[in-house]
DNA sequence: AATTTAACTGAATCGCCATTCAGTAACGCG
DNA sequence: CGCGTTACTGAATGGCGATTCAGTTAAATT
């Protein structure tokens, strides 16, 4: 039985647990399952992490800082500012991504009632507003954004492009909802039509 | 130990199942502290639901029902069908409504691995749609609305209603949670404002 | 090679909580 | 008033699953 550095086994147990609650939810999640997956003991997930708890809070620690390490990199690409801006928006996008939508509602969930739990995407959601905001920052500078400096409460360029990513973010938060519970009536190309004019509305 | 007739102690578990929902999440509700809150036996809960799932899945129904009925009043209101539409639009904003935004971030979360939970979200769902979206039909009728009949797939006043309805419930839903994970980026007053030149966006 | 360290396991333990059950008493109805 | 129905209870039961623990063995260290 392959022995692994507490690291290295650490980053499994991880990942398995981030498998596990996407496909059967944190409900019922079970350290046995977890360890299931990786052919290991329960004994030994509780020996890295001490509780279930702490699992969860670092699987969804781990599972955000993955998602943003990616949309940083896309964010540090080439291409336009408004280009890249699409890009890391289409990574959040709750269609055709490997980015899994079902923990992170999941996670809300947990988070209302863990204060823990509750920080860890507190900072999270921050994070990904910094990057978007930074993206319209350089967009203005460069012209090829137009900044509504109308708005209320907006004096500066980064109060509106802050603004502008709080108010992108949750418009995807909400599709994704609707998404996972009315595929019927959003598939993925009106979805990301609806993204683009939204967009622009705020952007052009 | 006062009687009261099985519909009317039906009626009163659920409301107590909501708020103990409402005020300690899913994740830990017992069918105790439901009791506890009435002053009764668990088992009575029992007695009149068979299961804790079938509970849960009541007490939902009824929380969504009672939220949609007090729309539909809103709905048959006095006023402009824009006055009316919102109204409603204001009553479903997760700002200064007695309608709990907690318990349907914790229903998504058990809905995407219950099938059960699931449809009666989605029947929920598509009732509000409805609602808005004979409003955005009757606004369009009496020239109050503009319909963008250029949009892809909407070949109909219908079809665009219907879309209209999904993208403005879809922002409101993540207007809500970025609400319960950073209240510091969302005040109640921006959220006004920012459904406000939302709604203007799609419908003026 | 001997010894220490640290990953790892399987078999208990232990608390929690939904559900069951056998019985009690309030109400309606003749 | 008696009698059946039905709301209601408290004390078991039973299973599930996290955590503990005493030990085992692979690697690292010397």
């Amino acid at each position: 039985m392959a022995r692994k550095s507490a690291e290295v086994r650490r980053e499994e147990i991880l990942a398995a647990t981030v498998e596990e609650i996407e496909a059967t939810g944190l409900r019922t999640l079970r350290v046995a399952d977890v360890a299931e997956r990786l052919g290991l003991s329960a004994s030994l997930v509780i020996y890295h992490f001490a509780t279930k708890e702490a699992l969860v809070a670092a699987a969804f620690d781990h599972a955000g800082r993955n998602d943003l390490d990616h949309a940083r990199n896309l964010a540090a690409g080439t291409g336009s500012a408004r280009e890249r801006l699409s890009e890391v928006i289409g990574w959040y996008m709750p269609a055709g991504s490997t980015r899994s939508w079902k923990i992170w509602i999941d996670g809300w969930s947990a988070g209302l009632f863990d204060e823990d739990l509750k920080s860890t995407f507190s900072a999270l959601d921050r994070d990904w507003k910094t990057i978007l905001a930074d993206l319209i920052v350089e967009g203005i500078g460069s012209g090829e954004v137009a900044s509504r400096g109308d708005e209320a409460g907006a004096q500066s360029a980064d109060g509106f492009a802050e603004a502008c990513a709080t108010r992108i973010l949750a418009y995807l938060d909400g599709l994704a909802v609707q998404l996972l519970f009315n595929s019927d009536s959003v598939s993925q190309e009106k979805l990301r039509a609806w993204v683009g004019e939204f967009l622009t509305s705020e952007l052009d």
